[in-house]
DNA sequence: CTGTTAGCGCCTTCAC
DNA sequence: GTGAAGGCGCTAACAG
């Protein structure tokens, strides 16, 4: 009996050409979708392919291609809405052209990073799209073995310096500077900025804060230098007490704030970085008995739905998430499929909601200048 | 010259051979961690392997091994923070052991399902992760499909009756039962259900509703019956007006809820059985002028921070998302590795977790019986 | 213990 | 146009 089946009813090429009476490679050529084969054979083998429920087995089609069709993709934490957001523009992306995602978190660990790098090393995936924790120099050497084997990599969320790649970002030290000058436009002088580089101790210096966010986190040193840029357009002296400290994590943007709230000349606005720094600072306002935004005013970063419905509804800035997951995807993929990498940094703009938590401070400006 | 490279710096297992001095055979043993070799090759072999950077091609071990090490999920929307939250959990429980994930998202639509499920077909996944949307008989060829070439098929979420799998839910209609339990303890008999399965006009009857339900989310239905339960128990009449119609978006929620809240005899608490329901009620309460919890109550699904934070803060049905996932991948995983299909249903427990959006109803209930 | 040999399922020259 | 034969990189029997 011709056609042994292979296993699990999985029938391979040589079984429909069998089926079909053809040589193997007619059978391979009409359903691979490529070379000449008259229409009368390819009835034949599409009719016993039908018949044999025949699937191309991906797997070995990709050994002899060498393309996968399959894009890998590095975040912090698929958890996050933020990244779920970008993932989702990814993914749309991608399988619009024929591609699927194979997608890992690190957690923000560089040692995960690198491991995840190497599984889509391994895994022969045709591009990586990496948002990545990595900053200085020392840290890219796996980047460096992706490229070295011919992966192109696209950058999203998170420049790195010391790389020479595609980068797809938003505006973030724009968008932090246009929320910090909405709150000077409404009299704020004293504004706090909360979930920066993570400090065991105030900064001594502005040098010394910038310093510690180059060692960090892209995102968060953009943020902080628009934060400063509209500062000193207002000529508003930096005050390191307005600056979070510790681990980024809801309960200390509760502490700090609080902490804030507490100093003598204290806070009237806080512009917050994250979503777990709105509500972190929400929740410290409320125990403090202050309200927003009559005594205090709030911005901040990653507009969702819940921030309408608040009372007071809430003044965020709404990144382009989706965009973000896709510009990458298609970035990354014009280079898979032969274009030349532009290498440089593909900026989208984020855009100011208007709401309801920004208004003027409470008592006029402390001391109204000379 | 004998290690001919294959291409862009990919060395092989042969090159590692050659650099070694050995055969090809003992280089695949000792780097592919099987068979003996004596610790004198094996030393030889390991540093011709770092010399060359050699990393093994998985897909290649794939298509000798027949197991690629990947598992396959499908999901509605890898962009909404449930799914996300889920995906966390599957990627977390199947990466600790040696498991990488291919995501796909359907939207809801059962064509994209169908292809999905070919697609993990055709990248011989070892196993699949399924958050379906297909209810019906005729909806499960693509599930049958997959089982058939022998990958293991789970249900996460969303159970589908009329194929006989292993699934992990959550305790959907005892949750709805308790929450809505909730409510009339605190005096509620107007309560209304937002967010059921979309229907065109109000339901005649009990029994249409049920029955509109069973065609579709099985979530949905589930929840919708936990509410049906707690009414019965209190002898509270089910009133048609009292659910949701049309389609699954903020805003027909938001207009729904205000149709309840115009009713002569109004609605006086609020099961929401999403979050987009429930902010959607939110709205319509604020533009009706009434307040939570004074006029009405709210219990609604899916925690979240920010509930946390509303005013006043919302109790909350709390998914156990991440075990969901992790849960699923589990049992998958144990097929996967050999163990028998136990085919039952695997019920996590939800919580509910109270905050202040629920108190008695405003005025003492209409007609107090007899 | 080690090396030789034969596949896995597909694509791809190359003669016919 | 079509079929035979070789190769992708690895694992897996099998002799030696």
């Amino acid at each position: 009996m011709p056609g042994e089946r292979s296993q699990a009813g999985r029938p391979t090429i040589s079984e429909v050409a069998a089926e079909a009476g053809v040589g193997r490679a007619t059978a391979a050529r009409t359903l691979g979708g490529y070379g000449y084969v008259s229409p009368e054979l390819r009835e034949r083998v599409l009719a016993a392919a039908e018949k044999l429920g025949y699937r191309a087995n991906a797997l070995a089609r990709s050994m002899s291609t060498g393309v996968s069709h399959t894009l890998g993709v590095i975040v912090a934490d698929i958890g996050n809405p933020f990244f779920a957001g970008v993932m989702r523009g990814i993914s749309d992306a991608s399988r619009a052209r024929g591609f699927d995602t194979l997608v890992l978190s690190t957690y923000e660990n560089l040692d995960d990073e690198v491991a995840a790098a190497n599984v889509l090393i391994d895994k022969r995936v045709d591009g990586v799209i990496l948002a990545s924790a990595a900053v200085g120099r020392g840290d890219v050497a796996h980047i460096r073995a992706a490229l070295d084997r011919g992966i192109p990599v696209v950058l999203v969320d998170r420049a790195v310096a010391s790389v020479d790649l595609d980068a797809v970002v938003i505006d973030n030290r724009d968008a932090a500077r246009r929320a910090v000058e909405t709150l000077i436009a409404a009299g704020h002088r004293r504004i706090g900025f909360v979930w920066g580089p993570p400090m065991a101790e105030p900064p001594a210096t502005r040098r010394a804060l910038l310093a510690a966010a180059s060692r960090n986190l892209w995102t968060d040193g953009e943020r902080l230098r628009g934060y400063l840029d509209a500062l000193d357009d207002a000529r508003i002296p930096f005050d390191p007490d307005l600056v979070m400290m510790g681990r980024k994590v809801e309960e200390q943007a509760t502490r700090e704030v609080a902490r804030m709230l507490a100093l003598p000349d204290r806070v009237t606005a806080l512009f917050c970085t994250e979503t777990d720094a709105v509500t972190g600072a929400l929740r410290a306002l409320r125990t403090s008995g202050l309200s927003c935004p009559r005594d205090v005013s709030l911005i901040g970063f990653d507009d969702s739905t819940w921030a309408a419905v608040m009372e007071p509804p809430l003044t965020m800035i709404e990144q382009p998430v989706h965009q973000l997951g896709a510009k990458a995807a298609e970035v990354l993929l014009d280079i898979v499929e032969g274009a030349e990498p532009r290498r440089e940094m593909h900026t989208l703009r984020s855009r100011l909601v208007t709401r309801s938590s920004v208004a003027p401070p409470p008592s006029p400006p402390p001391s109204p200048g000379a």
